[in-house]
RNA sequence: GGGAUCUUAGCUCAGCUGGGAGAGCAUCUGCCUUACAAGCAGAGGGUCAUAGGUUCGAGCCCUAUAGGUCCCACCA
């Protein structure tokens, strides 16, 4: 009994069953085997509060394209999966959770919290992870990771141990990011600045007269943003140069409020052009004030708290909140009659990219990650080309980061993280970075500690995961054996939070670059171009798409009509053509195996191509040697991650050249059991390019292939296992490829004639075929049968010379042969001539740019060869139908 | 302010090292032809943003301009 495929092809009632096959077969693991290359990709870890949308399924799918096709290739594949704790998106959801319970993580404290998080963390966890499978994703499940397990803790804090010793990671005073809704420092990264309409503040300060007292009569004036944080001004600046202002030089102004003298200090930073000229100096919450006041030794007076309301030295306005002490700041100014002006005015204020909040510049005691050594290998790796980002622009957005890189702030006061491993001597505050925590102090040998209560970046431990993942901090087998990894996919969106970051872990920890090559894409909208996001409400869920088209067509979808690293635009219609592509495939397999079944030929795959190759007829070989320049380019394009361009042409053969030509010119031959080795041939071929194709196929769209290939075939268990097709030159048909060509040639002009003419298919006419090249003549009687049924023919005469032929056929002119059609009774002459002079005027404009370029001099000495001779032929073709279309108007206009 | 990128058919986009402009969708015409109407056979539709330049030859390379998008910097 012959399996048979479903009569439609129904995705949903197969996907979830072959995935479940592919995992109990253990497919997608991969051990380490000294015999095999290992090729190896790690996960982009997903968040574990993430739910799967599209940016996922882009990244996922190519990536796993890229594992299965190495796969097949033979290579050892490992696609290492794990997810991230995402520790501030995390850590909001949770308390946000809370917050509906009526609880604060205080109310938890840190153990209660801890505990909830973890706790979610196995509800949701896993979710996203269910997801990537349903998108067919072939990860290595076994090896499964999380970047707060155990291997990933010890890696972070062995890399955190080892780069403190190295004077690497430091405690500093220093101005950071503080957002005073998450209640924590966030990195420059985390900062995402927008514009907003605000208001420019024309405030002026007294100078300070002899007596030390706020002058009457002398005012300095200055414009700011923010008013409030002049209760931590300082100074004030001026240029040196700015010859307005020398006469300030030495001298002092009154704070207002504050009341007290602040120096007037001169610095380059100050644009002279700039307003007037004098910028009031906030050492405290500005980052370039802070460098002002580091240059001129100027106090730096912290006027907020965390949640942003003013502190104690803001005096009487303590406790009120930034934005309610800038109102009442700026109208005491008025009162005192210091406000000079207010100016709408619209500027870039920095926010917090979780949450939006408007971070405040603050300083404090953070650790931080000294990058300007760090970053050096990291720059060469891909200056050099060690490491290859795709496309090669990345490159420059990765140097811009790389070449104005700061000091990076890794402490993070959150709970749900990695903390931070450094313990504080309660008797005398002697810090010691530990991997666990002393028994002993080493300055006054007191025992007791406290761990430093932050946490760090998230980005900290994924920085470290194609590493981590693999085993280090030991040198497991694993590590020595699939390290370096080859292909990083991911977005350029986290080019500076994770790629860099990885890049410079690897050579610090590894001494090697983590992965080879960097394949960027760009980010999915919608169809109107939006960013797809939860509060537009634009999104589009994947599961959905999957559940209604089908794994494959979503696939295939995302992989098309985009090229590496940028963006595009998501279109139903556009997986509704997938799903149809999809569907096509199915049928044209349904029709194969119908007809291997009806035919009863039998295990035709292992039928080998020496064996048959006496019965293939030309037909045969032009779809067998296009099918090998098909695996040919499409290995090259996927070797060179243009998979978009690979699949593309994929689908165009399995289409145009495989359903819409090669199986209605073998029809005839399978409806004829007369002739058994011809239908045997024919079935043999259809099969053989078939299986190929799939194969091409599969990386793209996992299902529909291994479906077919599992049905069409028995001695293979599985197509995701199956070997690469590889070009062959024994399979290249030169001679069988032109043959079949001139013959699509004429049946295109017959139908175009018959459609222009409005004859109807089922009219069938004579056709006869006239050539002087013998050549010719056999290619139509060689192709008799077939080309009869697509030209419609009710007979084929191939012959030397128009005897027997009604003088007013009409007629089609291909190179070296003329095809006329004599059902003149249906056609108006005139009609034909128009046709045949349009004809002619289409020769006419090929020949005269081809003689053109023939008798340029220059380019005659210039071009390559193979081009000339190409025009040269091209002239001889032109010149050749030229004659036969100045024959034929001859003929009726004498 | 610096940088990247885009401008190709009505729409969305491909076009890989320069060598006769492509796809999908949409539109129009004719077909329920025994794999597929989720289909078949055809057709129409583009001064490849504009202006220069390099080249025998430019959608592709260079320069400038216009418009769009994005990233970085953050002049208070």
């Amino acid at each position: 009994m012959k399996k048979e495929l479903a009569k439609t092809y129904d995705p949903q009632g197969l996907e979830d069953r072959l995935y479940q096959k592919w995992l109990d077969k253990k497919y997608f693991h991969a051990e380490v085997d000294k015999t095999k290359k290992p090729f190896t990709i790690v996960i982009p870890p997903p968040n574990i509060t993430g739910q799967l949308h599209m940016g996922h399924a882009l990244d996922n799918t190519m990536q796993d394209i890229l594992i299965r096709y190495r796969r097949m290739q033979g290579y050892n594949a490992l696609w290492q999966p794990g997810t991230d704790h995402a520790s501030i998106a995390t850590e909001v959801k949770i308390i946000q959770k809370l917050k509906e319970e009526g609880l604060s993580k205080e109310d938890l404290g840190r153990d209660g919290f801890l505990e909830r998080a973890w706790d979610w963390k196995k509800v949701y966890g896993g979710r996203i992870i269910e997801q990537l499978k349903k998108l067919g994703s072939s990860c290595d499940w076994d090896r499964e990771r999380f970047t707060m397990d155990e291997g990933c803790n010890k890696a972070v804090t062995e890399v955190f141990c080892k780069m403190h010793e190295k004077g690497w990671i430091y405690k500093g005073s220093r101005i950071i990011n503080w957002c005073p809704v998450c209640n924590t420092s966030i990195s420059d990264a985390e900062v995402e600045y927008e514009e907003q309409a605000g208001h420019f503040w024309h405030i002026k300060y007294p100078l300070v007269d002899e007596n030390g007292k706020p002058s009457t009569t002398e005012f300095l004036e200055f414009a700011t943003t923010r008013p409030e944080t002049m209760l931590g001004d300082t100074a004030v600046a001026v240029n040196p140069k700015d010859e307005r202002y020398t006469y300030l030089h030495g001298r002092q102004v009154w704070l207002p409020i504050v009341n007290k003298a602040i120096p007037v200090v001169e610095d380059d930073y100050v644009d002279m052009e700039f307003g007037t000229g004098v910028v009031k100096i906030t050492p405290a919450h500005d980052p370039n004030d802070f460098e002002v006041g580091k240059r001129h030794n100027l106090p730096e007076i912290n006027i907020l708290n965390d949640d942003a309301t003013i502190n104690k030295n803001g005096g009487k306005y303590e406790g009120l909140d930034r934005y309610e002490a800038r109102k009442q700041i700026v109208a005491e100014l008025e009162k005192e009659g210091l406000l000079v002006k207010i100016e709408d005015y619209s500027h870039n204020v920095g926010t917090h990219d979780r949450c939006h909040t408007t971070i405040e510049p603050m300083i404090k005691k953070q650790w931080f990650v000294k990058m300007d050594e760090l970053i050096k290998p990291a720059r060469k790796a891909v200056e050099t080309g060690d490491i290859q980002l795709i496309p090669d622009r990345m490159s420059k957005t990765y140097f811009n980061w790389t070449d104005n890189i700061r000091d990076w702030c890794i402490s993070r006061q959150l709970w749900w993280g990695h903390r931070i491993p450094a313990y504080y001597c309660d008797d005398c505050g002697e810090v010691v970075v530990a991997k666990e925590m002393p028994k002993v102090c080493p300055k006054c040998g007191k025992t007791h500690f406290t761990q430093d209560p932050d946490t760090l970046d998230t980005w900290f431990s994924s920085a470290l995961w194609p590493f981590s993942t693999l085993g280090w901090p030991e040198q497991t087998e694993d590590l020595k054996y699939f390290y370096p990894t080859d292909v990083l996919v991911t977005g350029y969106d986290i080019i500076f939070f994770w790629v860099i970051r990885m890049i410079f872990s690897g050579f610090e920890q590894m001494g090697e670059r983590p992965f080879k090559t960097v394949l960027f894409h760009g980010l999915v909208r919608d169809s109107q171009g939006r960013k797809m996001s939860k509060s537009l409400g634009n999104g589009i869920d994947p599961l959905e798409i999957i559940d209604q088209y089908g794994a494959d067509a979503l696939r295939l979808t995302l992989i098309t009509g985009n090229a590496p690293g940028n963006d595009m635009r998501f279109y139903i219609e556009r997986v509704e053509a997938s799903r149809n592509f999809a569907n096509k495939v199915w049928n044209a397999s349904r029709f194969i195996m119908m007809n291997e079944e009806s035919a009863g030929t039998e295990n035709l795959e292992e039928v080998s191509f020496e064996t048959i190759s006496k019965d293939l007829e030309p037909v045969d070989k032009w779809i067998i040697s296009k099918c090998n320049s098909l695996v040919k380019e499409a290995t090259e394009n996927m070797d060179h991650f243009e998979l978009g361009i690979a699949v593309q042409k994929v689908y165009d053969f399995i289409w145009d050249e495989f359903c819409d030509w090669y199986i209605e010119m073998v029809k005839p031959r399978l409806y004829n059991s007369d002739d058994k080795d011809s239908q045997k041939a024919a079935l043999w071929t259809l099969k053989h390019v078939l299986i190929d194709a799939l194969k091409l196929l599969h990386p793209y769209m996992p299902f529909i292939t291994e479906e077919i290939f599992c049905t069409l075939q028995s001695k293979e268990e599985s197509i995701m296992i199956s070997k690469w097709p590889e070009f062959d030159n024994a399979f290249a048909f030169v001679k069988e490829e032109t043959a079949i060509e001139q013959i699509k040639e004429a049946v295109r002009g017959i139908r175009n004639i018959r459609t222009e003419m409005n004859v109807a298919p089922s009219r069938k006419a004579s056709v006869y075929v006239v050539s002087d090249n013998a050549g010719i003549r056999d290619t139509f009687t060689e192709g008799k049968l077939f080309f009869a049924s697509l030209a419609y023919a009710s007979e084929v005469m191939v012959q030397a010379d128009k005897a027997g032929i009604a003088e007013d056929a009409v007629s089609v002119v291909i190179p070296n042969a003329t095809i006329y059609m004599p059902f003149a009774e249906l056609v108006d002459i005139s009609a034909e001539i128009e046709r045949l002079h349009k004809e002619k005027k289409r020769l006419e404009g090929e020949l005269a740019r081809v003689n053109g370029m023939l008798n340029n001099e220059r380019f005659m000495s210039k071009a390559p060869e193979e081009k000339v001779a190409e025009e040269r032929n091209k002239l001889t073709k032109y010149t050749q139908m030229m004659e036969q279309v100045s024959s034929r108007l001859q003929q009726f206009e004498k």
